[in-house]
DNA sequence: AAAATATTGATATAAAAATATCGATATGAT
DNA sequence: ATCATATCGATATTTTTATATCAATATTTT
């Protein structure tokens, strides 16, 4: 069992989730400001682009490691290079998409992917009047070929887009292809192992909030 | 200024946004469930179907009114309808969408928003090989007609799926035509006013999440 | 009918996240 | 050169969220 201190330093060491969430948009603001010319930004300044409180700024970005100068603010193109090493998993992160349907061909055709380091190498489907076709320039290929594919391409991220019905089978198919990571945007309660990281995207979530808060902000 | 009694008890009763982000999560184990003829479930089981404690299903439940039995559980189609109550604007969820291109397509054709109780009642493009044309079986109507549609269809939630440099400029145009949500998928950050509720559904998010739960998860 | 048990829900505690306060400091103004 | 000021970052506080504990209770078993 940790001790006490332990404990209290790993939690204020460690980025928080929140924060995470957070970094892409930091991200694509400095992106914006960079190419406008901008050297540096102030947490005032991020944190009304952003609608958040300055404090939340200053926290978020201590633990990209970065240090700022009092009255000036932070430099942007560093701060860019330090939120990108923080995100990015060393450049690293290739993946499988599984799926190219509606949702999937959406994603193979978004490039806003690559600046979080995002590299989709290679689809996969089992419709065969998808299969050995290209999306958006992307190679399909049968679902059966993803374990002998993915043990020469050896991809960290499997991209799930298929049916609820079949998403399950496909992670498992994912999981013996290596996969150390899944995006789920099935909407399928996935069982996956301890060393898989399971992240799920649930659009319906974002739907309820916006439901809950229009009706309590007309209700006042 | 509140006094602290009122603070506690308006903090006590308010959902948290946490729990509105598994409600949906819930309902779709819940119809599966019921769709296989079970009557209960026990927060036990729902906690182990959705990776969970059993405490948080029991907190999240008792948002939405529902009173289990000891032994039992809860009632699955009574939950279904409370939850449905919570999440749904009672039924209202009108909407609107701006930008028929690769995920405008995909969420016009997707058809699990109906289950959260969302409905696209017309979408919007400026391209005019898009216009007057319809997309899984919803009309594209050009983007200048989009005050007087609404006017007739009046619509809650404006899906905005434009690209960058025209998000705002359209987010305005949802918000002139009397939209009280907007569901920005854009990676824009926007200005909207007050009364006009924003959420933002950001994927690099989730990806940034995954990208370094892996790192961790791969370097013990 | 009584006892055993599974499960809820109230109350208490702990952990995580957001917010407030303010001293330290780099820059520009006087 | 000194002063004024904007801004950071450390520390403290509050709020939100998750977790633990357990008494109350509906059902099943004996
Ligand atoms: N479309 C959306 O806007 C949207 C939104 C949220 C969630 N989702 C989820 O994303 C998933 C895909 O949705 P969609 O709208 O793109 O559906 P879709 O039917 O358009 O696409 C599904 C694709 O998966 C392929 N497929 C089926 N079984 C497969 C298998 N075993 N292996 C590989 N590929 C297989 C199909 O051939 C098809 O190309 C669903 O789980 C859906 O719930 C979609
Ligand atoms: N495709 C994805 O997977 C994905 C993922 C995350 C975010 N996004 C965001 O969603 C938005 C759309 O992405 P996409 O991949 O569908 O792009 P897209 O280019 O395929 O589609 C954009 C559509 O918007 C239309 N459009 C352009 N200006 C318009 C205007 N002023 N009014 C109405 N319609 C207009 C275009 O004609 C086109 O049909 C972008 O902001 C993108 O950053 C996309």
């Amino acid at each position: 069992m940790d001790s006490i201190q332990t404990r209290i330093e790993r939690s204020n060491n460690m980025i928080k989730i929140p924060t995470i969430r957070r970094l892409p948009r930091y991200l694509r603001v400095l992106q914006s400001l960079s190419s406008s010319g901008r050297e540096f930004v102030s947490s005032e300044t991020l944190a009304s682009l952003l609608n958040i409180k300055p404090i939340v700024v200053r926290k978020d970005l201590a633990f990209t490691g970065i240090s700022g100068k009092p009255r000036v603010g932070y430099s942007i193109t560093h701060l860019i290079s330090l939120i990108e090493g923080t995100i990015n998993f060393k450049g690293k992160n290739t993946a499988f998409l599984a799926g190219a349907g509606n949702l999937g061909s959406a994603l193979l055709g978004y490039n806003g992917f690559a600046r979080h380091g995002l590299d989709i190498i290679a689809a996969f489907d089992v419709d065969p009047q998808k299969t050995d076709t290209t999306i958006h320039g992307k190679s399909i290929y049968p679902l059966e070929r993803m374990p002998e594919i993915a043990s020469r391409l050896n991809p960290y991220i499997g991209i799930l887009c298929v049916p609820e019905e079949s998403a399950q089978q496909v992670a498992d198919i994912m999981i013996a292809s290596g996969i150390k990571g899944i995006w789920n945007f099935s909407n399928k309660e996935l069982n996956v192992p301890p060393d898989v990281v399971l992240q799920n995207e649930d659009l319906g979530a974002g739907l309820a909030i916006l439901s809950i808060a229009i009706e309590k902000s007309s209700r006042p």
